[in-house]
DNA sequence: GCCCCGATGTGCGCTCGATCACACTCTCCG
DNA sequence: CGGAGAGTGTGATCGAGCGCACATCGGGGC
């Protein structure tokens, strides 16, 4: 839009690329591909570029909430602690993936933690710009409340998990979510879950001790089902695991 | 609007009657009461209004959504099944309430089981409706954006309590809860709870067995916390139970 | 090279809550 | 009025998973 006229052309090149990649992104993210030409670029210009070190904290429970978060690179996870200090990891964000956009909606305070798991760049906009933003165009308004109604339905569905299953299914279903929204698949028929992960995080999300994660992973490892590889897990065998996990 | 000139009077009167009624219901749902009066009218009359019996089931999980409904009266209940037949219950709604919204928000399958807790009537909407109302109306979507977020933050919350408390404090917790949603205050500082419910049905909300439910409840009225009153609890000291839960 | 720390592995006792198996008490309805 | 069924009360048993106590292991930083 406003280009500078007596920009060095070099520096001018490496604006230019730089939106490219902004719009490549935000056509990518599952909110805003809705969007088009023109409303894309407009919207690359609005967000801010922030970096963050593994394992640095993005916000904090109980923060005001004055922006949104895309992510381009990286991995974020969100957590609550517990009074005792128990974690409980909700959900595992990845490229194109939103978050903090709840307290955004409803202006209220942020509700969990979230933190980059490695380096991480995101993208992020003003609250006040997030509104505007969607108030102007249905489409994108529509397709927020179909993530909300995404993020809904997980939620329930981790609760039930809680409920309805013990540990060891807890965490063959875990995996198996794991593998659907961070796997490649490997040679050999397995799949690659492409995050490092602690058992110490695994436990959080399952709702287990850390001690408890351990011994499952052992059996299921124990069984050839899986190969816990470091902290990067392979699947070795997802059918034995589907049916486990039911 | 179209209002039939050759009508008889009395009939006109009892439809201007209906309407009035409708308005009024419209008026104090969260979700519809940011609208004003012509957009009102339109939408009252749009609406079907169904009944439902005691422990009649209003949609099963599975089923295709075509409608989304609003509570006039009665008290619906949202709960899913496991594989095994256990039940969990999600949610206890009342007068002013939607719900099943969210099948239609994303045109998916209903992923839960909608009851009436007693006698009930309903407003229904049609899927299609329900959107072109909402497309039109920025301020509609806005609050619509905050009523599921706030669904995600209960949800979230549910499965926090799974994780971190033990059954007396997510009792307590449940208790409090549902004091704060569909109680009246009693003379002797107490909260009467004005839902019929079974321990059975607390079971369920709590995620422990109905038998556990009933040791519980027995605890917690031999310390004179509540009162069971035959399935219409009476919280007699709040303050203690605030004390238990967290 | 050495130390420290984060991540992992494992034994053991204990507790919470599930499960089974009943009895008891209403209310509704034929 | 008598039986059926829903809701409730309670004991006994058993096992999953927690908590604590360790031991091990690898990789940085100094």
């Amino acid at each position: 839009m406003s280009s500078a006229t007596h920009e060095n052309p070099i520096t001018q090149l490496r604006r230019q690329a730089e939106v490219d990649e902004r719009v490549e992104l935000l056509e990518q993210a599952p909110l805003f591909s809705v969007l088009r030409g023109e409303d894309l670029r407009d919207l690359a210009d609005k967000f801010h570029v922030v970096r963050y070190g593994r394992g640095e904290v993005i916000f904090r429970e109980g923060e005001p909430a004055e922006r949104m978060f895309l992510i381009a690179d990286g991995r974020v996870k969100l957590t609550i602690a517990s009074p005792s200090g128990q974690e409980l990891m909700i959900a595992v964000l990845a490229r194109g993936q939103i978050f903090g956009e709840l307290a955004v909606v409803d202006r209220g305070l942020r509700d969990m933690d979230a933190r980059a798991m490695k380096d991480a760049t995101l993208f992020s906009l003003q609250s006040d710009q997030f509104w505007t933003m969607i108030e102007g165009r249905p489409a994108l308004a529509r397709r927020l409340l179909e993530l909300m109604g995404r993020r809904l339905r997980r939620a329930d569905q981790a609760t039930q998990d809680l409920v309805f299953f013990d540990a060891p299914t807890r965490l063959a279903r875990k995996l198996l979510d794991l593998a659907e929204e961070h796997g490649s698949p490997d040679d050999n028929g397995g799949v690659r879950i492409d995050t490092r992960v602690t058992q110490e995080e695994i436990a959080q999300m399952i709702g287990v001790s850390r001690e408890s994660a351990n011994r499952l992973i052992a059996s299921f490892a124990g069984r050839g089902w899986i190969d816990w590889n470091d902290g990067n897990p392979l699947l070795l065998v997802p059918e034995q695991l589907l049916r486990r996990a039911r």
